[in-house]
RNA sequence: UGAGGCGUGGUGCAGCUUGGUAGCACGCUUGGUUCGGGACCAAGAGGUCAUGGGUUCAAAUCCCAUCGCUUCAACCA
């Protein structure tokens, strides 16, 4: 240490939303761009999206999604045809007025979510029950006029996947959003290591024209909510607005049942904010792209050093483990900060001292911890630590999930909840309108969530006296 | 949309009050010495000071306008 350090980043602890934006930057996962609210997705973070793009290939295949791709723009007068929809999203679209030098005759709006799109393409392809059901994904960008913006967490531009599908029932249409909504969740506790509180958005918070929306909701470490996925049972409204019909086994006219899914990049926010500290980015193992660094310490001194960590290099990488060796003649302790930074879950250094012992030092970005590790034994030390690893990740973040949702039992002690940045208040509640509305205005917090895991704890709403209906989690939200 | 902060080599800043034609640190390049927690020495490259207009013999500096970024509050993944 000595004052020149090559980045320095705000504490996590001082302010939650600096430090975000440092290790946004610091870490090389964006930078912005010329436009207002817009990033480049830079390498290191790019990568992070790839991980989840392949883990839910995988998974979206398995249930007979196909990926597709229609256009960015959508004519005006499509995208008015189901007013509850366009209603929500009207107010934040971006607008195309002119083609070349020339005004065009209908306005193109920037797709800001496709429905509409793939319902007029839907409404061309499905003739038959024998078509259903349609299972479509898209992977692209959208554009919503925020006005606030922050790297990931909102920006006018991000990157998602949209599922569509198509059904002959409501049941099959429902299950099928649930068990995306449950996919979501495992990619929750597999790949990202953040648990989830899963269930269903009230009606307040559902997505413009949806019958139903299911989400995934996590707490961030300023205990505010953030959604983080979303799936939606949207009935045969769409159908109906877009004329999608087919001939049943009674060769009657029937409209298919519509499902839509979608995560975006704002993983990548969550994913920062739940796991980073003040040295930088920490990276899960499962989802780091880079998942182990192999820093050689004085190389020069004897070339058993270099060889060494080159044969373990590949020793890993046949294991299918990602890892990376720096040679450069930066300074170890340079190295150890920058990749600390970068968040990459194991480091290797290997030096003179280790030789002697035939060991090698394997240190845990997560927690700090060193361990020394035989050079006969390398690789299964490795993937150990892999999985250890990610099992505390994710059970430190559970553990403060679950220190952070606080049984209620009046207006008042909600209050105390929200206002003292408590997490998630769980209360006995009607589902009332104005209560929401009384909440919102006292409190600035939203009913996040109706838990699938409901174990009701009162019969009675104590803020309108009314029966109870649901468990609901209030919280001020992203 | 409301309130603040900021625009000067790649990055972070100083210079502006009191006008005289741009400087520091880090980074970058080359060579050498280094290497177990952000190394050092030497030599280099790199900026029409956000944009437009105005005042002036002269503007990074003063005046007007515009644009952008960013932070905090209200809405959406």
């Amino acid at each position: 240490m000595n004052g020149k350090k090559v980045t320095s980043i705000t504490s996590k602890h001082d302010n939650l939303t600096q430090w975000y934006t440092d290790v946004c930057l610091k870490a090389e996962l964006m930078d912005y761009a010329q436009a207002k609210g817009f990033i480049v997705y830079r390498p290191d973070g790019y990568a992070l999206w790839e991980e989840i793009q392949n883990y839910l290939n995988k998974k979206f295949k398995g249930y007979g999604v196909r990926n597709v791709y229609l256009p960015s723009l959508i004519p005006m007068s499509l995208l008015n045809k189901e007013k509850e929809h366009v209603k929500g999203f009207a107010p934040e679209c971006a607008v195309v007025t002119k083609g070349g030098n020339k005004t065009l005759a209908e306005e193109m709006v920037v797709r800001p979510t496709s429905e509409t799109l793939f319902c007029d393409h839907f409404k061309d392809i499905l003739h038959s029950y024998n078509d259903l059901p349609i299972k479509y994904n898209q992977w692209c960008s959208v554009v919503r006029w925020e006005k606030t913006t922050r790297p990931f967490l909102r920006g006018a531009e991000f990157l998602w996947q949209e599922g569509h599908t198509l059904h002959e029932s409501e049941v099959e249409a429902r299950e099928f959003a649930l068990t995306i909504l449950r996919t979501y969740n495992e990619m929750g506790r597999d790949l990202l290591a953040i648990p989830f509180v899963c269930g269903r958005k009230p009606a307040s918070e559902r997505f413009a024209g949806a019958k139903d929306t299911y989400t995934i909701e996590a707490l961030m470490p300023d205990c505010q909510a953030l959604q983080c996925g979303t799936t939606h049972y949207l009935g045969t409204s769409f159908s109906e607005a877009y004329n999608i019909r087919y001939s049943n086994k009674e060769n009657k006219i029937a409209y298919p049942h519509y499902t839509s899914w979608g995560v975006s990049t704002r993983l990548l926010g969550a994913l920062i904010m739940v796991h980073g500290d003040d040295e930088g980015l920490v990276l899960p193992p499962y989802i780091a792209p880079i998942q182990v660094t192999i820093i050689p310490i004085r190389p020069d001194a004897d070339k058993a050093i270099l060889d060494n960590c080159k044969k373990l290099k590949s020793q890993l990488e046949e294991h299918g483990i990602r890892v990376t060796l720096d040679n450069s003649n930066k300074t170890p302790g340079w190295k150890f900060a920058q990749y600390e930074m970068k968040g990459i879950p194991l480091r290797i250094e290997l030096g003179p001292k280790d030789l002697e012992k035939k060991q090698f030092m394997l240190t845990r970005r997560f927690d700090g911890a060193k361990i020394a590790i035989s050079l006969d034994a390398p690789v299964d030390a490795v993937i150990d630590q892999l999985q250890e690893i990610h099992k505390g990740m994710y059970n430190k973040a559970l553990q403060f999930l679950n220190e952070h949702i606080h049984e209620v039992h009046s207006f008042d002690e909600l209050g105390e909840v929200i206002t003292k940045s408590q997490g998630f208040a769980k209360i006995m509640s009607s589902n009332d309108p104005e209560e929401e509305q009384k909440i919102k205005e006292a409190f600035n917090a939203t009913p996040r969530v109706i838990p699938f895991d409901q174990s009701p704890f009162s019969d009675t709403d104590p803020i309108t006296g009314k029966k109870a209906e649901d468990v609901v989690f209030y919280a001020r939200a992203y």
